[in-house]
DNA sequence: TTGTAGGCGTTATCAC
DNA sequence: GTGATAACGCCTACAA
């Protein structure tokens, strides 16, 4: 065992081959052209040297590193670890590996990522980042490099992408707070610029209209940003606008715990005062008192899918171009009641008793 | 602006000079081995054509891939995505990137992971993969691989490794319990093959001893994985054992969050029956109720720190190895409270009235 | 079926 | 200071 790696002349010299012929052999692709014998004679050098093919020098002559360029906004943002291990679970599957760029939202930064990667020569991106009219984008489309965006469309490209339905997903939050009598339902959005916001956004619409319930400008708000912090004035100004509303769709998880502060701060009980639902079933979501009621979103299929369609782009460049979209699920937990008093079951078994149950929450303006 | 990116030739035949000495041009390591003249032509050439060095070639000639390892059990788990992304933006600054693995606590999965970095030519390794007698660091240990250990040490080899002290940690837990005058205070352990689980613990007992609390073994249970579903166990298996305690010092976030479940059931409440203090600061937990008393690790800290020993030891090999521990931090929140009810400030701003403040939690055995 | 030769893009080591 | 040459490890026309 000497200290330097077995390399493939080794194996060639073991199997008293020439080099050519060794390569072919460990080739799946190319063991078809190698006679059964010396096919064997090299496979068995191999494994007695412990042969490893240089990955390295392979892409160099191959023009392929076997490397996925990630971008995430950021790892911390509870949403990304699934997808990101289902991106990697399935990528290692086929011999891939990721390399991965947190952006911060910052767009010039996306950019430097970007091309650092593509200095590296990655073989093809997973794009998070939800910035619209990105450079990256048309960087991308223009060089014609292998792209699967996630979680959000670029209608101006020909780019496969995998989202959740966002849409539909507001819509069942919406039909589940109707089914429980509520009418005067409000409407946390998130940011318009971002697709999920704006498609949620539209969930919501719809889905009040297919409940036969009335739109109030007045009760809807837009965040600027899934934080808790955006949730938590939202909610408020909602509450102060003394606009009556018995629940609260909101777009996200995040500004669904920032509407609890809120609460509290009011003095208003949840789901007694207010039922509330969340968008994505963020991780320790169901350990929040009372437990939000939310629509989950499939993070880690996403990243398997996302890998899937990369995967295809990437070893077949003529592989059409495919939008899927996932379909979310409601899971119904005790940050939901029913309008009334009487009857009922919120998902968590003990129906809640409403302290103020009838009463609208809002505080009406001094007059 | 051709399609294929320019290569160091094309640098070198547009400053009109051999690519050698291109190469040596653009290099800051060598750039003195040039004249100034030459030098600026090159420079202004590499401009003009957007040339960008081939890091796939580089890495093929000088056997470095700018590459490190990271093995971490799980990124699903909240604790890792601060650390990976300390890594990252450490490891970024100075031009490397991370090939991230996820072992979920399997071994067999490790070495094969261990194996694929290696063929790839990482040119270091992050192991924060808890394991003990890992076959992984002898075999690094024997190839002389660069390796930072994080929150582990392996004594048997001479690896550098940075941890959060954990036994500071407890001990200050268990010093804001004794403050608060509890003084039958249990202990949740972690696992005790794994060094956290074991420091831990070896802090509740110094910090009861440094207290002058007496140590009861039946207040000490193991649990078997830092998860959720071992704190519910193991706290309920405290309260049905019927000793007597007021307080609990636990191992991990992850099982304090197990304990407010196991409470619930038992219809105790916390802090007005039990105090909990938790460990890690994980995100979110302060959205709990109550929020919870926890120490905090500077996780990020601990990714920055770990890649900057680690580019020590990669840059330079005859670096001195180095243990590093990093100090934690006791952040006060409703969770707990003072044994007595007069008096007594939780860093939660209102004194919690104590429901039950002087009975002691457990449930006696029928007799 | 196997061998030959050349090159992927860069840098180390010579010589000039 | 700069140029020439070779080599890192592998793959693939092409020739035999």
């Amino acid at each position: 065992m000497p200290d330097r790696p077995a390399t493939l002349r080794d194996v060639a010299a073991a199997a008293r081959v020439h080099p050519a012929t060794a390569s072919r052999a460990l080739n799946p692709e190319t063991r078809i052209l190698v006679s059964e014998g010396t096919a064997r004679r090299v496979t068995e050098a191999a494994v007695a040297l412990g042969y490893r093919p240089n990955p390295v020098a392979r892409s160099l002559r191959t023009r392929k590193s076997h490397t996925i360029g990630v971008l995430i906004p950021d790892l911390n943002n509870p949403l990304f670890p699934p997808i990101v291990r289902g991106l990697e679970d399935r990528l290692a599957s086929a011999g891939y590996v990721v390399l991965l760029g947190n952006t911060d939202g910052d767009s010039g930064k996306e950019q430097i990522i970007f091309e650092q990667m593509r200095a590296r020569h990655v073989d093809g991106y997973v794009l998070a980042t939800a910035h619209e009219s990105n450079p990256v984008l048309a960087e991308a489309a223009r060089a014609e490099l292998p792209v699967v965006l996630m979680n959000r469309l670029a209608p101006d490209y020909s780019f496969s992408s995998v989202s959740a339905d966002n849409e539909q997903g507001m819509r069942m939050s919406v039909a589940h707070l109707a089914a429980l009598g509520h009418t005067r339902i409000a409407h946390i959005a998130g940011p318009q610029q971002i697709s999920t916001g704006e498609g949620r956004r539209r969930g919501f619409l719809a889905g009040m209209k297919a409940s036969g319930l009335d739109i109030h400008d007045d009760l809807i708000i837009t965040a600027s940003g899934y934080t808790v912090e955006e949730g938590t004035r939202c909610c408020r100004e909602l509450l102060e606008s003394g606009a009556g509303f018995t629940a609260v769709a909101v777009a996200n998880d995040m500004l669904a715990v920032g509407c609890y502060a809120a609460l509290d701060d009011a003095g208003l009980r949840c789901p007694d005062d207010l039922s509330l639902v969340g968008f994505n079933d963020m991780p320790f979501i169901d350990r929040l008192r009372p437990p939000l009621t939310t629509v989950r979103f499939p993070h880690y299929q996403l990243g398997t899918e996302a890998a899937q369609l990369l995967l295809e782009r990437v070893t077949n460049r003529e592989s059409p171009v495919k939008i899927l979209y996932l379909a979310p699920e409601l899971i119904v937990r005790g940050s939901t009641a029913p309008l009334v008093q009487a009857g009922g079951k919120s998902g968590q078994g003990a129906v809640p008793v409403p302290l103020h149950g009838t009463r609208t929450a809002g505080i009406p303006p001094a007059s």
